[in-house]
RNA sequence: AGCCCGAUCGUCUAACGGUAGGACAGCGCCCUUUGGAGGCGUACGUGGUGGUUCGAAUCCUCCUCGGGCUACCA
């Protein structure tokens, strides 16, 4: 492609536009917590995008406290939500706001709806509301309150907010349509009374703003230029622009919906989340098995992994759930750089050398980073000291009695180089009474030392640590919570498909160097994954350390238990089309005219497409020609939502126009939109923009030797066989003229350049 | 049943009427003192129908499938 494709997602292609009309003096986004809860993976990907939509356009994000109901929210959340993004790295400043802040502006701002006549106050019950709102099939039906006179509505709801009433005898609504198909707009609800104590204005206050008011009005009062939520606010929108429509001027904030991000093996509800708190699946919000991001953040992940993570997925308005390897790549792109390398045993099998002296001990430098990770820039040239001696623990895993095909490391009779020291060969295997490897008796081979092998000898290299130097420490590994993809799926009960080996601990070794390494160290721990200490439980005395991520493991794919092995995949669907009955008055145009039924069905829908169709073939044009147009470009004018400029005189013009071969087809589109938009004659509209189709051969023949030469090595491939590169030179012969070069002698006289 | 939104490789996402591309996952080879990392290669996709057009993932049509909306939650 080209280096014109710079648009990263939807949402910022409008942002950019509205930047370059220069719509808004500058840029602001919010991020809208409701501090109710803890925030999870899910936030993180509205978090990196408002934000970054604001770095982008060299604006400014806000961090907005959505707090409007006294009920649910508590200083604590605000606090932990603060620290979650400050740890994810954003800084919105001094623009932290908090919609509590808004109650004074808001109840102004009622009052103006209620002066307007917009507003009323309800005095039914919270069934009548209900019940009179009808279905998603039936109307709902005007409050009796509705026409109360707005001296009579400014001090009802004067007195609501004094205190006068005791909650649920009145509410504030919006005067929307009771019959509207969107629900959402069937008189909302502005302003409930709840004598209940906030956590910020105390008992100041006794009616509280809803959502549907409080969000928009925040925004305005904020000067928010893009408000961007999730998907199911869709029908929310109704609102937001019906109070900006009655309380602003531009510039007024417009809300954009993006869908909200699922994450295989998991979910991202507060509610569900809260149900595995509470029923102790999990040890609390922050277990490192938790989507939250200050599971997150205990299991070890980094914010600039999150980030990576959030900004990787994209952003658009399909439903969707991540795969949950990209998360898992994101981390382990971010550690690999920058973890020091050591070694541990998770699952110790003694070894020991019979031919190294007893008493001995040597003392290794070992790499912390391998030179790949230096060379690309991660990492550094320390090293450390490990302790080599006669006894050894190396994983159980690396040893196998009966190997399977392709088996590189330790067999009977076998060598293995033990990573940074020698080779050895396993003479002898005792085994218990279960017939489990219980200790290995190797040679090591003096010459094989690393770095100094004057051997030749290739041998895979394992992990080790030496038992006299060896430090217990617990492992926690996690894996993924559920066992299936959509925990939600084909159950009522999601924690029915809880992955039981979500966390495994044992007990295991490390080298001594960890003992010693900075808190909050990171380490890959060779062949195994990347670790740290559990910031809650783990003490230099005794080291409990998360399994952040395991390392890639290309080997054994051989389904080991908890982990999916394969997705199930969804055949889609192939279902005929059932075509429905056509309308009668369609059937008839259709015959009539000798025209396609499945037209005839578009135009007769709209009475302005029919309107339009019969006066135009009155004027004489061509009835199947007339049919196209109306049924598509007509149809789609008035889809946008436009009316019809365009009538029966310019459109048998046009295709008169057409047929003359004046205009090709796709500039007479061009000029029908042009026509739409400013009423002209089509004559007057190909004669002022010099849009008249060149048919000359000459002329053509020169756009295609020029385009011929431009692109090479199109050509090159054509010539070697990839013709559907047919259509890209046209489309380039056709730019270069604007869409006025013939079609079908550009086709001649280019199917016989490229066979030249 | 009404209204709204959506449908592109296994997954996520580009292509704004002109070569369907990238990332992750997969597979193969190379490399490797981590079965890691890396390199090279490979395979895989426009839900279906009809139409407009020289040319359709893109515009029009219907169908199918998925999601949302009937809280004094957000």
């Amino acid at each position: 492609m080209s280096e014109t494709t710079l648009s990263k997602d939807f949402l910022r292609d409008i942002v950019g536009e509205d930047v370059a009309k220069e719509r808004y003096p500058t840029i602001i986004t919010r991020f809208p917590p409701e501090p109710n809860g803890y925030l999870h993976i899910g936030h993180a990907k509205s978090i990196v995008l408002n934000f970054g939509i604001a770095a982008d356009f060299q604006g400014r994000c806000h961090l907005r406290m959505d707090d409007t109901n006294p009920e649910t929210e508590e200083t604590e959340y605000v606090e932990k939500i603060i620290e979650m993004i400050q740890w994810l790295g954003y800084d919105w400043g001094t623009h932290l706001y908090f919609a509590s802040d808004y109650f004074d502006q808001m109840y102004e701002f009622a009052l103006v709806l209620i002066q307007k006549g917009v507003a009323y106050v309800d005095s039914q019950t919270d069934e009548e509301i209900r019940k009179n709102r009808g279905s998603l099939i039936e109307t709902g039906v005007d409050s009796p309150y509705r026409n109360r006179s707005i001296a009579e509505n400014r001090d009802l709801f004067i007195r609501m907010k004094n205190g006068a009433f005791p909650d649920g005898t009145h509410v504030l609504r919006a005067k929307g349509d009771m019959g509207s198909p969107n629900m959402k707009m069937r008189d909302p609800i502005l302003y409930r009374i709840k004598h209940a104590s906030h956590y910020r204005t105390g008992d100041k206050w006794c009616i509280y703003p809803l959502y549907d008011y409080a969000h928009p009005i925040s925004d305005a009062i904020e000067h928010i230029s893009h408000s961007f939520c999730t998907l199911e606010f869709d029908n929310n929108r109704a609102i937001y622009d019906w109070l900006m429509g009655h309380l602003w001027e531009a510039p007024r904030p417009y809300q954009y919906e993006f869908a909200r991000m699922n994450l295989d093996y998991t979910v991202v509800s507060k509610r569900k989340l809260l149900q595995l708190v509470r029923e102790k699946h999990v040890s609390g919000w922050d277990d490192p098995r938790m989507p939250t991001l200050a599971a997150l953040r205990r299991r070890g992940f980094t914010p600039a992994s999150i980030r990576t993570f959030a900004e990787k997925i994209g952003v658009a308005k399909t439903e969707n759930r991540i795969d949950i390897a990209l998360l898992e790549w994101a981390i382990r792109n971010d550690l690999n750089f920058s973890a020091p390398r050591r070694m541990a045993v998770l699952e110790p099998l003694k070894v020991v050398l019979t031919n190294w002296p007893e008493d001995q001990t040597e003392v290794l430098q070992l790499q912390n980073f391998p030179s790949d990770v230096i060379e690309k820039g991660g990492g550094d040239h320390s090293v450390r000291e490990v302790l080599f001696g006669k006894t050894l623990y190396i994983e159980r895993e690396d040893f196998a009695k009966n190997p399977p095909k392709g088996w590189k490391r330790l067999i009977p009779g076998g060598e293995i180089r033990l990573k940074g020291a020698y080779i050895i060969r396993c003479d002898e295997v005792i085994y218990d009474a279960d017939g489990r490897a219980a200790e290995i008796r190797a040679t090591y081979d003096p010459a094989t030392k690393s770095g100094q092998d004057t051997t030749g000898k290739k041998a895979t290299a394992i992990h080790w640590v030496s038992t006299a130097t060896a430090i217990p420490a617990t492992f926690r590994l996690y894996d993924r919570l559920f066992s299936v993809p959509d925990p939600e799926d084909g159950t009522d009960d999601f924690k029915q498909n809880l992955n039981p080996n979500s966390l495994v601990q044992i007990q295991g070794f490390v080298e001594p160097a960890m003992a010693h390494d900075p808190p909050e160290t990171r380490w890959q721990l060779e062949r195994q994954g990347y670790f740290w200490p559990d910031p809650v439980d783990s003490t230099p005395e005794h080291l409990v350390l998360n399994r952040i991520v395991t390392l890639r493991d290309s080997w054994e794919k051989l389904a080991p238990s908890g982990k999916a092995v394969d997705k199930p995949k969804e055949k889609k669907t192939t279902t005929q089309a059932t075509r429905s009955e056509a309308s009668e008055a369609a059937k008839q145009l259709a015959q009539q005219y000798g025209i396609d039924l499945r037209q005839a069905e578009i135009i007769t829908h709209r009475i302005e497409l029919t309107n339009l169709f019969r006066e135009t073939v009155d004027l004489g044009a061509d009835a199947t020609s007339v049919s196209a147009w109306v049924s598509n470009e007509a149809n789609k004018i008035l889809n946008d939502g436009q009316t019809l400029v365009l009538n029966a005189t310019h459109l048998s013009a046009l295709i008169q126009l057409t047929a003359d071969g004046i205009i090709g087809a796709t500039t007479a589109k061009q000029v029908l939109l042009e026509v739409q938009e400013t009423g002209k004659a089509p004559a007057i509209v190909v004669e002022e923009q010099g849009l008249q189709q060149i048919s000359d051969p000459d002329i053509i023949l020169g756009f295609v030797q020029d385009t011929l030469t431009a692109f090479p090595e199109q050509l090159a491939q054509y010539k070697s066989g990839k013709t559907q590169l047919l259509g890209f030179f046209t489309g380039k012969v056709m730019q270069a003229s604007g869409g006025k070069v013939h079609a079908t002698v550009l086709r001649r006289i280019l199917t016989e350049a490229l066979a030249s």
